[in-house]
RNA sequence: GCGGACGUGGUGGAAUCGGUAGACACACAGGACUUAAAAUCCUGAGAUGGAAACAUCGUGCGGGUUCGAGUCCCGCCGUCCGCACCA
C-alpha cells in the first residue's frame, strides 16, 4: 500500500461536517448521568482568534472530549463577551455601528473556532450584547436593587474631559486617558454600584474551600480583599484649636500597642476636619488642592514626597489627658481607607519616621528586643531613622511596659473599650478591609442599559419587570465624544413607571464585567424564560473545570464569586445555594514568540515572522528581511502582540498544517501553566508526528492482525513488552489528562509510538495482535488531542463508528506490573550497578545478589558492609 | 517596601511517596536511501579525563537532616509575577 501524506486541512473539514451533521457534541440535560461542566473563558469578539485562544480552547477541548469518553455528560459551551469599548471605538473610527461590527466579528471568529474542531455545543451559544441575554441581566439588577445589593452613590471617578467618560484605573496611563491623551480629572459623580462588600468576609473565608484553585490566585484575592484587624479609636480634639463642630477625631489603627509612641496625627486632604480647617486657612486650602492634583500613577506615588501641613489643631492622647499631639494634613493619607485619619508612631513605622524627621516631631521607641545589646542597637537605629517592626517587649509605655505587643494590643483595647466619649465607647475592635464596592456605571453606549428611570417626583424608579428589556436604540450616533445614549434625541425620555409623569431614563450602562459575571450560569439553561433555571443549575453547577488567563485572577473571578452569591440571595440560585461557581480553576500560560526588527534603526522597526527568513550555520541562527535582503535582529521572546509584530495567525497555521497540528503543538513540551514558545520548528515537529501516526496506522493495516482479532493465547517477549507499554501509557495518559499535564501525556504518546514503530521491525509470537491493539489504543488516546486525525485513523482501522463516541479504553491491571524489575545498586549512596530482580524475590535474595555484583565487590574494597538497605522493586544501598 | 513563585543538558522540559537525574521533544552531529534535495529510517551525545573499560563531577550558591536529597530544613544569590502611601 502506497503511503500518501495525510491531508489534514481537507480531512479536518470532512470530520467537522460529520460531527455537525450528527450533532455529536450537542448536550442534553440527561440528569441521570454524572455531569462534567468544562468551561473556558469566553472571548471578546475582536474579529480574529489569536494563539492564546487556540491554547485555551485546545486544553478545554482535550478535557471535554476525555470526560465525554469516560462516560460523563459533558457541558462544553461557547459564547461571546460582546459588549465593550472597542466596538464603540471602531464605530467612531469607521463610521459603522457597534452592533454591526460586533456581529460580523462573531461570525468570523465562530468560523475560526469551528475550524479548530472543538467539541462545543453551539446550540447554547450566548452573546452578551443580545437583548435575549441582557434582558435577564437587567432582571438580576432589579432584584439586586430591591435587596440593596445594587445602589447609587456619589463617588470619585477618573473623568476623561475629551472623551467625556469615566475611565477605569487601568485606562489611565500616567495621569492621561489611554485613548484621548487628555489629563484625567478626579470628579465626584453619582454612580451605580454593587455591594460586593456585603460578602467580604464570606468571599475571604470561602477561598479556603477552593482546593482546586491555584494557591496563587487565592492569595491574590486574599490580598485584594485585604483584611486587617485593629481598633477604631476616638481622639478628643483640644477645643481651643479645633474648628466648630469638630470635637473629636476617629482613627483606625492595627497597632494600638504603640499608642505611647504617638507623636502626631495625620488626616487625608479630603477629610471633613481638613475641609473645616481649610475654611479659615487659605494656605491649608491651597495645600489640600495641591494634594488632590497629585497623580495616582505608580511612578508618581513613588517619587512623591511625603508632605504634611500642620493645621494648628491638637489632639488629646486617649491614655493621657495631659498629652497633646499636633494634627497634620498629609498627602499620603487616603480618605477611602479606614477613617482617613491615623496616629503616627514614628519609631515603628518607616513612613511615620520619615515624616517625623522631616517635621521635627518626637520619636519614642515603645517596642524593643528583650535583651541587651540588641535593645541598644535597635534604639540607636530608630534614632538614625530606621523603624523597628519586629516583635519584642513594650518599653516607655507606662502600664504596658514588659508586655508583648500582642498582649499590649489587648490591654489597650480593653481599657479604652470601657471608656466613654459622649455616651459612645472611645474604642472598638474593628476588622477593616481594602475591598471597595464595585462601581458599575459607564457613560458608554455599547453596554447593558441600567433599567431605571429618574423621576423628579418619585426619584429613582426601577423599570417594571414586564417592560424589560430596556433595549439600546439602534439609531445612535458615534461621530462625537460623550455618551451616545445621553445625547440621543428621544431614547431617554420616558414616563415615570410610578407616577406616569415625564421622566428620564438612566443613560449609564453597566461595566462589561457584569456581563461575564454570570454567563456560566446562563449556559446551563440558555433559553430559560428566567435568568436561570433551578433544575439546570442544580444539575450542572458548579463549573467542574474553568480555564483561562491569570489576568482575570482578581476582577472577573472575584466579581463572579460575588455575583453568584448575589444571585442566590435574590432567588436566582440553585436549590442548595452552593455559593462558589467554579469548583476548579486552571490559569494557563501565554503564547510567546521571538521578536524581529530591522538592524540599526531607532526606534525599533518590528518585522512579522513572515517577513524574515533564517539561515542556520551550526548552532548560529541569523535572520534576513525578505523584502530588502538586509540582516534583521532576532530579539527577545515576548508575549505575542500587535506592537512587537511577533504574531502568528492561527488561520495560517490551520490552513497550512491543520488544526490538529496546532493543537498538538500547544499541548506538547510546555507545561500548560507556563508560557509556551511558538516556533516554526515546533509546528513542523508536530506536523511530522501527525504524519508518523498516520503511517503507523498504515503499517498496522499492512502487517498487524485484523480488526477484532483475539489476542494470541501465547505471547512472545516482544508482544508482551509492547502490550505492557501500551497499557502503561494508557493508564498514565488518563491520569495526566485528568491533571491537565498535557505535555507529559504527549511525551508518553510519543513513547508508545516509538515502541510501536520498533515492533514493526521485530517478530515474535503474538506480536501482530499486540501491534493491532497498541495502534488502536494509540489512536483512541490521540482522540482528545488530535480529534480529526484520530477519526480518520479510526475509520482506516476498519470502524464505521465515530471515535468521538467511543468509550475510553481500560488498561489491563495485569499488564501494569512487571515480572522483573531493574533495581539500582548503590554503595554508600553512589550508584555502582544494577540488578534484574523478579517481582516475588525476597529482600534476602536481592541483597545476596547485589553483594555479588562485580562493581559492588570492587567498590567495597574488601570491607564488610555495616548495613544493607533493600527497597523492594526500587533500590539496594550497601553501607560500609 | 510587602507577598508569592521559580532556578535541572545547547533549548523546551520529565522525574506520584526522599530511591537509577536528564523520559519525551527540539536543535546538533554522523550514517543509510537518493544523481541530488526533500521526506523517511538508523546511530550518537550532561561535563571533564580516557582509545576503551571506567573514574570523577553534576539539578543557581553555601550549609544541614538522611543509608540515600532535584525533591525536606536553614542561609544566600538570581529571575519572574502580584500588590503597593492600606494606617
Amino acid at each position: 500500500m502506497a503511503t500518501e501524506r495525510y491531508n489534514a486541512p481537507e480531512r479536518e473539514q470532512h470530520w467537522q461536517k460529520v460531527w455537525e451533521d450528527k450533532q455529536t457534541f450537542r448536550t442534553a440535560d440527561d440528569m441521570s448521568r454524572p455531569k462534567c461542566y468544562v468551561l473556558e473563558m469566553f472571548p471578546y469578539p475582536s474579529g480574529r482568534i489569536h494563539m492564546g485562544h487556540v491554547r485555551n480552547y485546545t486544553m478545554g477541548d482535550v478535557l471535554a472530549r476525555f470526560k465525554r469518553a469516560q462516560g460523563f455528560n459533558v457541558l462544553h459551551p461557547m459564547g461571546w463577551d460582546a459588549f465593550g469599548m472597542p466596538a464603540e471605538n471602531a464605530a467612531m473610527e469607521r463610521k459603522s455601528h457597534p452592533k454591526t461590527w460586533t456581529y460580523e466579528n462573531i461570525a468570523a471568529m465562530k468560523a475560526q473556532l469551528k475550524s479548530m474542531g472543538l467539541s462545543l455545543d453551539w446550540s447554547r451559544e450566548i452573546a452578551t450584547c443580545d437583548p435575549s441575554y441582557y434582558v435577564h441581566q437587567q432582571r438580576l439588577f432589579l432584584d439586586m436593587l430591591a435587596k440593596g445589593l445594587a445602589y447609587r452613590r456619589k463617588s470619585k471617578v477618573n473623568w476623561d474631559p475629551v472623551d467625556q467618560t469615566v475611565l477605569a484605573n487601568e485606562q489611565v496611563i500616567d495621569g492621561r486617558g489611554w485613548r484621548s491623551g487628555a489629563l484625567v480629572e478626579q470628579r465626584e459623580r453619582e454612580q451605580w454600584a454593587f455591594r460586593i462588600t456585603h460578602y467580604t468576609q464570606e468571599l475571604l473565608e470561602a477561598l479556603g474551600t477552593l482546593e482546586k484553585w491555584p494557591d496563587k490566585v487565592r492569595l491574590m484575592q486574599e490580598n485584594w480583599i485585604g483584611r486587617s484587624e485593629g481598633l477604631l479609636l476616638w481622639w478628643k480634639l483640644d477645643a481651643a484649636t479645633a474648628p466648630a463642630g469638630h470635637d473629636a477625631l476617629q482613627i483606625f489603627t492595627t497597632r494600638p500597642d504603640t499608642l505611647y509612641g504617638a507623636s502626631f496625627m495625620a488626616i487625608a486632604p479630603d477629610h471633613p476636619l481638613a475641609k473645616a480647617a481649610a475654611e479659615k486657612d487659605a494656605k491649608l486650602a491651597a495645600f489640600c488642592e495641591e494634594c488632590r492634583r497629585m497623580g495616582t500613577s505608580v511612578a508618581e506615588i513613588e517619587q512623591a514626597e511625603k508632605l504634611g501641613y500642620d493645621t494648628g489643631i491638637t489632639a488629646i492622647h486617649p491614655l493621657d489627658p495631659t498629652w497633646k499631639v499636633p494634627v497634620y494634613v498629609a498627602n499620603f493619607i487616603l480618605m477611602d481607607y479606614g477613617t482617613g485619619a491615623i496616629f503616627g508612631c514614628p519609631a515603628h513605622d518607616q513612613r511615620d519616621i520619615d515624616f517625623a524627621k522631616k517635621y521635627g516631631l518626637p520619636i519614642i521607641p515603645v517596642v524593643a528586643p528583650k535583651d541587651e545589646p540588641k535593645r541598644g542597637q535597635v534604639v540607636a537605629k530608630i534614632h538614625e531613622g530606621v523603624a523597628y517592626l519586629d516583635d519584642g517587649e513594650m518599653i516607655n509605655s507606662h502600664f504596658l511596659d514588659g508586655l508583648s505587643p500582642s498582649a499590649a494590643f489587648d490591654a489597650v483595647a480593653r481599657r479604652l473599650e470601657g471608656e466613654n466619649l459622649d455616651g459612645k465607647p472611645v474604642a472598638e475592635r474593628k476588622i477593616n478591609y481594602r475591598l471597595r464596592d464595585w462601581g458599575i456605571s459607564r457613560q458608554r453606549y455599547w453596554g447593558c442599559p441600567i433599567p431605571v428611570v429618574h423621576c423628579e417626583t418619585c426619584g429613582t424608579v426601577p423599570v417594571k419587570a414586564q417592560d424589560l428589556p430596556v433595549v439600546l436604540p439602534d439609531d445612535a450616533t458615534f461621530d462625537q465624544p460623550g455618551n451616545p445614549l445621553d445625547r440621543h434625541p428621544t431614547w431617554k425620555h420616558v414616563d415615570c413607571p410610578k407616577c406616569g409623569k415625564a421622566a428620564q431614563r438612566e443613560t449609564d450602562t453597566m461595566d462589561t464585567f457584569v456581563d461575564s459575571s454570570w454567563y456560566f450560569a446562563r449556559f446551563t439553561a440558555p433559553n430559560a424564560a428566567t435568568p436561570t433555571d433551578r433544575a439546570a443549575l442544580d444539575y450542572w453547577m458548579p463549573v467542574d473545570q474553568y480555564i483561562g488567563g491569570i489576568e482575570h485572577a482578581i476582577l472577573h473571578l472575584l466579581y463572579s464569586r460575588f455575583f453568584y452569591r448575589a444571585m442566590g440571595d435574590t432567588g436566582h440560585g440553585g436549590s442548595t445555594n452552593l455559593p462558589e461557581p467554579f469548583a476548579a480553576l486552571f490559569t494557563q500560560g501565554m503564547v510567546v514568540h521571538e521578536t524581529y526588527r530591522r538592524a540599526d534603526v531607532e526606534p525599533p522597526q518590528w518585522l512579522l515572522p513572515t517577513e524574515v527568513k533564517f539561515d542556520v550555520d551550526g548552532d548560529k541562527r541569523t535572520a534576513t528581511e525578505l523584502a530588502t535582503g538586509k540582516p534583521a535582529i532576532i530579539g527577545s521572546i515576548e508575549k505575542m502582540s500587535k506592537s512587537k509584530k511577533n504574531l502568528v495567525d492561527p488561520d495560517d497555521i490551520i490552513q497550512h498544517w491543520g488544526a490538529d497540528c496546532a493543537r498538538w503543538f500547544m499541548l506538547s513540551d510546555s507545561p500548560p501553566e507556563r508560557d509556551v514558545i511558538w516556533t516554526e520548528a515546533g509546528v513542523a515537529s508536530a506536523g511530522r508526528f501527525m504524519q508518523r501516526a498516520w503511517r503507523l496506522v498504515d503499517l498496522t493495516i499492512e502487517n498487524a492482525a485484523a480488526k477484532g482479532a483475539a489476542m494470541a493465547p501465547k505471547l512472545g517477549p516482544e508482544a508482551l513488552a509492547l502490550r505492557r507499554t501500551a497499557h502503561k501509557v494508557l493508564d498514565q495518559v488518563g491520569r495526566h489528562i485528568e491533571a491537565l499535564r498535557f505535555n507529559v501525556a504527549v511525551a508518553q504518546l510519543y513513547e508508545l509510538s516509538n515502541s510501536l514503530s520498533d515492533a514493526f521491525n521485530a517478530s515474535g509470537e503474538g506480536l501482530a495482535e499486540a501491534q493491532r491493539e497498541a495502534c488502536e489504543l494509540l489512536v483512541q488516546m490521540l482522540g482528545p488531542m488530535m480529534p480529526h486525525l484520530a477519526e480518520e485513523c479510526w475509520a482506516r482501522l476498519g470502524y464505521n463508528t465515530l471515535l468521538a463516541e467511543q468509550p475510553w479504553p481500560k488498561a489491563d491491571p495485569a499488564l501494569l506490573v512487571d515480572d522483573t524489575v531493574m533495581v539500582a545498586v548503590q554503595v554508600n549512596g553512589k550508584r555502582r550497578g544494577e540488578l534484574s530482580v523478579s517481582r516475588g524475590a525476597d529482600n534476602g535474595e536481592v541483597e545476596a545478589a547485589a553483594l555479588k555484583l562485580e562493581a559492588v565487590v570492587r567498590a567495597l574494597e574488601g570491607k564488610t558492609p555495616k548495613k544493607v538497605i533493600v527497597v523492594p522493586q526500587r533500590i539496594v544501598n550497601v553501607v560500609v
